[in-house]
DNA sequence: TTTTGAGTTGTTCGA
DNA sequence: GTCGAACAACTCAAA
């Protein structure tokens, strides 16, 4: 007697512990494991080049604990699923639900391809830990501001469900004759700049659950506090293995439960609250990546300005926490949260430029770009988003420096140049004497840029332009 | 429908 | 050096 063949679709749950659908699939046949790289739907969407990066990484750990048994395929998952479907006369396929619009959108469509070819289809959240459509306010609209949506709806509502265990029996079906390979996909770029990634990261499930013991071991005590300091290692940087769902949300919810209460332990709960948000926004409001969510900020002034969009990617604005940040998002893949505000702060509010060009070069750069989480964010910052900060809030890139990086070690790090100034002048190199630029081999304008906007001009020039715009609709 | 209370992360100024 | 107020009202959520 032989079993029946079913798929499971691997697409962002790149793991095989706690994969709802996954262990679904195997109590239905023998599974024939896939992933498909979508390039004809995601328009757009597209990966950016840090992500296919990781995701090169990612697909060959998984395959490695598929025993090389992963089936890989490029092209429209709607003709490929057929496809296969047909070759190996599959019963049912099976998935983790994906969030972004575009794969909504698509997604239905195949379920409606299935239904048509009398194949089972059956989805699962692997993903998050409450679905958008379930967490709703009383009168059945979406929230927008984040408290009440994480205390009411999240905090009240049931809780996530514990995580499951990696399926003891795992029968795969060998369909590796198919020919395509993960280097097929050309995912490294031609150029190496990625080498510079590596020594950063272990990609994949196993590396992803050890960053997380490690976390709970030594970090998250610290969390509330210590998460400020870009320097110190009190953060998680499980984002990009969240985002590929090489470890889940329920894992991670479910470790933090056992532990002692307290209100770092809270706080890093709520942050995972804060990507459930996200989600929740781009559910409801699909928009959310090009759109500003309130209206009234269509009207900005916004600057454009080729140059001056350069300088702040390529981290030579002259402000030395900006330029350590875009730096380390550059050579990392990876920017600490902090940093990110004030970069985020600085792109928007100092240099007026629209929030979108910094969305599309986060979403380029970091391994951790999420379409979600971007956007939301990168909307926050903006002033334009939900629960958005005040637009008064401007970053002061020296005030942050000289309160979160107090010693430098993060700021010299990635910007060397300047690692010979005092602590006194290492946010604020033009106001240091010239005898103290010398004596450290500073010479701005030559080694290290002179500031490309004045911080009190371009602040009060920004909430000028916010003025132009505060009593539209 | 109206009312009330509250809202991630900051900076600057003046006492 | 430290502290509180102003920034700016507005929108959201819920009673």
């Amino acid at each position: 007697m032989s079993k029946d063949i079913v798929i499971h679709w691997f697409r962002q749950d790149l793991r095989l512990a706690d994969n709802p659908s996954l262990s679904a699939a195997v109590k239905q046949g023998t599974v024939l494991p896939v992933y498909i790289f979508d390039n004809k739907n995601s328009g757009e969407n597209q990966l950016g080049a840090a992500s296919r990066w990781w995701l090169y990484y990612s697909l060959s750990a998984l395959d490695e604990s598929l025993n090389n048994k992963l089936c890989i395929q490029i092209g429209d998952p709607k003709k490929v699923l057929i496809d296969l479907i047909e070759e190996h006369n599959v019963k049912a396929v099976y998935w983790n639900r994906c969030y972004e619009p575009w794969q909504i959108d698509r997604d239905k469509q195949i379920k409606k391809v299935m239904q048509a070819h009398n194949t089972e289809a059956n989805s699962f959240n692997g993903s998050l830990l409450w679905e958008p459509w379930e967490v709703l306010k009383q009168d059945g609209t979406p929230y927008k501001v984040f408290t009440p949506y994480y205390r009411k709806g999240c905090l009240n509502a049931d809780p996530p469900r514990d995580p499951l265990s990696k399926p003891k029996k795992l029968e795969l079906f060998d369909n590796n004759d198919s020919g395509i390979t993960i280097e097929d996909l050309n995912l490294l770029p031609k150029i190496r700049w990625d080498l510079q990634l590596e020594p950063h990261w272990k990609i994949g499930e196993k590396p992803a659950q050890h960053k997380l013991k490690k976390f709970l071991k030594n970090a998250i005590n610290n969390y509330k506090e210590g998460r400020n300091f870009p320097a110190k290692a009190y953060t998680s940087r499980l984002s990009p293995h969240l985002h590929f769902g090489e470890i889940s949300p329920n894992q991670i919810w479910h470790a933090t439960k056992s532990m002692e209460n307290s209100d770092s332990l809270d706080h890093f709960q709520s942050e995972l609250g804060w990507r459930e948000f996200s989600h929740n926004l781009l559910y409801h409001f699909p928009e959310l990546p090009h759109k500003n969510l309130q209206p009234k900020f269509d009207e900005f002034p916004w600057v454009e300005d080729l140059e001056i969009l350069k300088q702040w990617q390529q981290g030579q604005t002259g402000y030395p926490l900006i330029d350590a940040g875009m730096r380390e998002l550059w050579q990392t893949g990876y920017m600490h949260n902090r940093v990110r505000m004030v970069v985020g702060s600085f792109l928007v509010k100092n240099l007026l430029l629209h929030w979108h060009n910094g969305e599309r070069w986060f979403w380029d750069c970091l391994v951790d770009a999420d379409l979600a989480n971007n956007s939301a964010s990168w909307q926050w910052v903006a002033g334009c988003g939900a629960d958005a900060a005040p637009y008064f809030r401007i970053f002061n890139p020296v005030t942050q420096g000289q309160k979160f990086d107090p010693d430098g070690v993060y700021t010299r790090n990635f910007v060397p140049e300047l690692k010979n100034l005092p602590d006194k002048y290492l946010f604020s190199p033009w106001e240091a004497p010239n005898d103290v630029l010398l004596e450290a081999g500073v010479k701005l304008g030559e080694n290290y840029p002179a500031p490309i906007v004045e911080i009190k001009n371009s602040r009060e020039r920004a909430l000028e332009a916010y003025q132009s715009i505060k009593n539209t609709k």
